[in-house]
DNA sequence: GTCTATATCGGGATAGAC
DNA sequence: GTCTATCCCGATATAGAC
């Protein structure tokens, strides 16, 4: 690629280098692949982010930012709490559904390094947004534990994509389209379990 | 360490491996590591297991070996539905609770090389397990998807064990003992839940 | 700004002594 | 069987030319 006029060199090698940590992981990453992605030359990755790690600091900031603010705007819509819980588990999964591979991404450093990601979640998070979601759903139903309801609610839109090879291979047998159907159906299903656990 | 007279060494280098593998994953992981848990010298290991992929694979055997077989165990007791999925929900946890780290390394793996792990998920899983399983839930209620349903199940059995440090944080701020009665009422909670879902 | 050349380092692997 | 010494390679990082 001839000499960079335009200033987006930058932006075309943080595309490259979000593209390949996302897949590979931190250790998987080899600097040499971003180059090629990005059509550059190694060494000019140093020129742009000194360091492996402060380009991966660049990436990880940046996705994990941009998933804070989506669940944030996902979690702190004003509706009444069923009508809401549909909504959150919709907009979940289409979250991940655009995304396949960032819930992996967030998943394995997150057990890499818990306080770091969990210091950029708790920054980010609405402070309050646990104790607003538990006091309406207390209000809804005062039996059910809230941890474990939320827990259910995560772990049941978020695990299919993390373990996405498993679903295809164990349910369609790597059928392509079988997962996109069956995603779509996952939003009924789990809103559908959820407020059966909530109706006294 | 003295010379070897006994032939145990092999087998510490295989729980030195198992040890640091399950928590570095395969890239994570430097030889150097395994040896010193070993506490044999680094080349060494090169006269046991010729190379790092070798001892790797080793590894990767016996630990989704021994899972699938305990999975399996779970699996095809003979039981009503209700009583059965009482069990699997248990001792699913159960197995968590005893392997806290096998469930992230097999996740990992399964989106590192997905193929690989999945034949041999697929060669140690009795071949008729999903459709038993599907017809017995089927002539419980015939109107609940199976593959939604075991989804689910796995879903919130497995996933507050990847996402451990989110539990910890996001519902307990890091107090080390909540985790664990958090895991034993969930076994309640998922069970109660799933019995909602297929009882008209 | 981007390249070529080079320094440096770390980890995997092998040879050979004991 | 286990060690020490060494090789080799690949990846990060820097210096300096253009």
């Amino acid at each position: 690629m001839q000499n960079n006029v335009n200033g987006n060199t930058e932006k075309r090698i943080l595309e490259a280098a979000k593209h390949v940590f996302l897949q590979q992981g931190m250790d998987g990453t080899v600097m040499q692949h971003i180059a090629d992605e990005a059509d550059i030359s190694r060494t000019s990755l140093h020129y742009y982010f000194r360091s492996k790690e402060k380009l991966y600091e660049s990436v990880l900031q940046e996705l994990v930012g941009r998933f804070i603010g989506q669940v944030n705007g996902i979690m702190t819509q004003d509706l009444p709490f069923p009508e809401k819980l549909k909504i959150i588990v919709h907009e979940y999964i289409e979250l991940f559904k655009s995304n396949p591979v960032l819930p992996n991404f967030i998943l394995h450093e997150l057990n890499r390094n818990p306080d770091k990601i969990m210091l950029l979640l708790s920054e980010a998070l609405h402070r309050d947004f646990r104790s607003r979601f538990t006091e309406e759903l207390h209000g809804y139903n005062p039996d059910v534990s809230a941890s474990q309801f939320m827990m259910s609610l995560i772990s049941m839109c978020v695990f299919p994509f993390v373990a996405r090879p498993l679903v295809h291979h164990l349910f369609f047998d790597g059928r392509k389209d079988a997962f996109e159907t069956f995603v779509e159906e996952r939003k009924t299903f789990v809103f559908d379990m959820l407020i059966n656990a909530i109706t006294p």
